[in-house]
Parts: structure tokens; C-alpha cells; sequence
DNA sequence: GTCTATTACATAGCAAGCTATACGCGACGA
DNA sequence: TCGTCGCGTATAGCTTGCTATGTAATAGAC
């Protein structure tokens, strides 16, 4: 496993640097920041950023339930079970019983939901594209690159845990 | 301001490859897991992550005003005094009042929130080497800068906005 | 055909973040 | 000295995330 690459041994850059360049730290705050921006982009919409990712998978394709919504956009069912109470308050989708089964019930969006979508999609790229002012795209190719990776390392158990959802 | 680097041009990166390939996604997804990663290790310790920073600034030094702390770890006051409020009923700090000024409080490291300090260090420094195994020192020191440069871009108002404080 | 196990969703309760607002103390000009 | 303004904390109320647990409906074993 210790190949000829030179690894990173894991010592206290903590330690060594001081908190702001421990990666858990810096990437706390990246996450707040875009969640801020992402606010102030679609407040105007009635929209807020924990919509987003559902609102997302719900333009790929209507009549989801929440057990599938959950995995497209890896949050627990229970936050997925409230978050979709507030977009359905909000107006944004409507649930309805599915006849297949009586314990699922099949979600799809409002006309209002579904009108938004360009403004929506508009302001996510807004975002990144503001937050990715100044880096080449090569740079931003391996950013994205270095996340998936980091990710990957913590995904708990491998790719089985999160089973293949219809897309 | 378009210089000569061929630049990220920020086309719907969301729209071609889907909500996975967004920026927004991938650090909220990875603050997550991290976070998570973090508090199965320190739980034994009965400390959750959201104290850490403030625990690190305070190992710096101690006697440190609310204040002082929200700027140290980029977290508004409100989110602070509600965290404080935590570390004291757990028995991690505790708050005297300032002799030069009836408004502000100084808070102390209890004996038990002191002794912790190598324990989470420990973990903090095992969650970040998980989190960037398979990643050499370069790989790892390039995710650092990108993530730099990609805060600063949403950093509003420049660095003025948060004033230097002691550390 | 019933009994059990699994699956889908709901609910309770907590942490951690935010904005907006209230309140008490200090500083300072008139 | 006395307002007034600013600063430090506290509180209220919301969202977004989690775990643990409850409940109803389906699926499978027998």
C-alpha cells in the first residue's frame, strides 16, 4: 500500500499551521460561503439553498419518492422528510399517493416548482462561477478533482453503501 | 482583467454533467462527511465538532472575549454565544467577567477542557490524514491553495471586512 | 393464510449555522 | 451631568443536518 509516490504522512500540519489550514476547517467554511451566496441569489424566488439539490433532481425527472430522493442527493431521510415538508408548504412540490404501493408516496413539482428552473439553474452557476473566479479551467477541473477523491476516502464503506438510483 | 490564462468561463457545468459535478455540491457533501468523520472520533470525548475551533483558539490562549472568538473562527456571534453556552454546560470553559469592561466576559479552559487538548489534536489530525490518503504532499498542498483562492473569491469585501485579531 | 421481517415514511430531539432584534454597559460630546 | 451612540452579549426564530425511534404497509417464509 505504500507505494513510491511520496504520501502525505499525516503529522500535524494542525499543529504545524494553526487551524485555517487544516483542511476540515477551510472546507467548513467554503461550504458556509456557498450556502450564503446560494441564499442571496434565489431568496428572491422563494427558494432556499436546502431546496436546491431536490428541486435538481426533480427537473431530471418528476414522480421520485423520498427513499430515491434521499440517495440522488445523499442527505438522510429524515432531513429529506422535512426539507420536503417546507417545499411543499412553499408551494414548490405536491405529493401524491403512489398506486403501487401504499407506503411510497411520489413527488412531483408545482407549475410554480417547475417554472423556476432556469432562474435556478442560472444562479447555481452564478455561484460557481463566481467562486471559481480567477482559476483556470484546468485548475478547476483538478479541484474538482482533488474533492472527489477526498470524498471517495471517507465514503464510509464503499461504493455498495449508496445503491444505484434510477436517474 | 482577461488576461492571457484561458479562464473557466463558467457555462453551465451544473446543466452538462448534472448537480454531482457543482462545485456547492461537492463541499457540502465533503463538510459533511468530514464533519461526521470527526464527531464519531471525538464523541468518546464528549466534545461535537462544532466546539473544535473554538477549543483550538483558546488553546492558543486562553481568556479570550466572544468577540475575539467569532473572529478567530469565522462564526457569527449569535452561533457563538449559543456554542459557548454548550462548552459550559459540558464543563469545557468557563466565563468570568472582565475587570476592564462590565460588557465583555473572558472565557477560561476548565482542567477538563485543558486535558483534552492531545486527544483532539489526535483526531483532528487522523480525520484530515484519512480524509487525504492516497494524496501526495503536492496533491495535498495544491487542494490547500485552490480552496484558498476559491474562499477568498467569496470572501465579500476584501479583507477588511475581518479585522486581525491577537492570536 | 398467517407471522415475521423489511421497507417507506413520520416524528422527536439535538447541534450548528444564519438574520434580526433587544438590552446593558461604556465612551464621549454638548 | 446627561443624552446619545457604539459595542458586547443575549434571545428569538428560522433552516439544514444528524441519530434514534415509531408506525404502517408490503414481501416472504412457512
Amino acid at each position: 500500500m505504500t507505494g513510491g509516490k511520496p504520501v502525505n504522512d499525516g503529522a500535524s500540519r494542525l499543529a504545524r499551521f494553526g487551524r485555517h489550514a487544516s483542511l476540515g476547517y477551510q472546507v467548513n467554511l467554503l461550504a458556509r460561503l456557498l450556502e450564503q451566496a446560494l441564499r442571496r441569489r434565489i431568496a428572491a424566488h422563494g427558494v432556499v439553498p436546502g431546496q436546491f439539490p431536490a428541486l435538481l433532481a426533480l427537473y431530471e425527472r418528476e414522480g421520485r419518492t423520498q427513499t430515491e430522493l434521499c440517495h440522488l442527493v445523499r442527505i438522510e431521510q429524515p432531513t429529506m422528510a422535512n426539507t420536503l415538508n417546507r417545499m411543499q408548504r412553499d408551494g414548490l412540490i405536491s405529493r401524491g399517493p403512489d398506486p403501487a404501493d401504499g407506503r411510497r408516496s411520489l413527488v412531483e413539482l408545482t407549475a410554480r416548482g417547475r417554472a423556476l428552473r432556469p432562474a435556478l439553474v442560472a444562479a447555481a452557476d452564478s455561484v460557481n462561477a463566481d467562486a471559481t473566479g480567477g482559476l483556470s479551467d484546468v485548475e478547476v477541473q483538478n479541484l474538482m478533482d482533488l474533492l472527489s477523491r477526498v470524498v471517495e476516502n471517507l465514503d464510509s464503506g464503499g461504493p455498495d453503501q449508496h445503491p444505484a438510483v434510477a436517474t
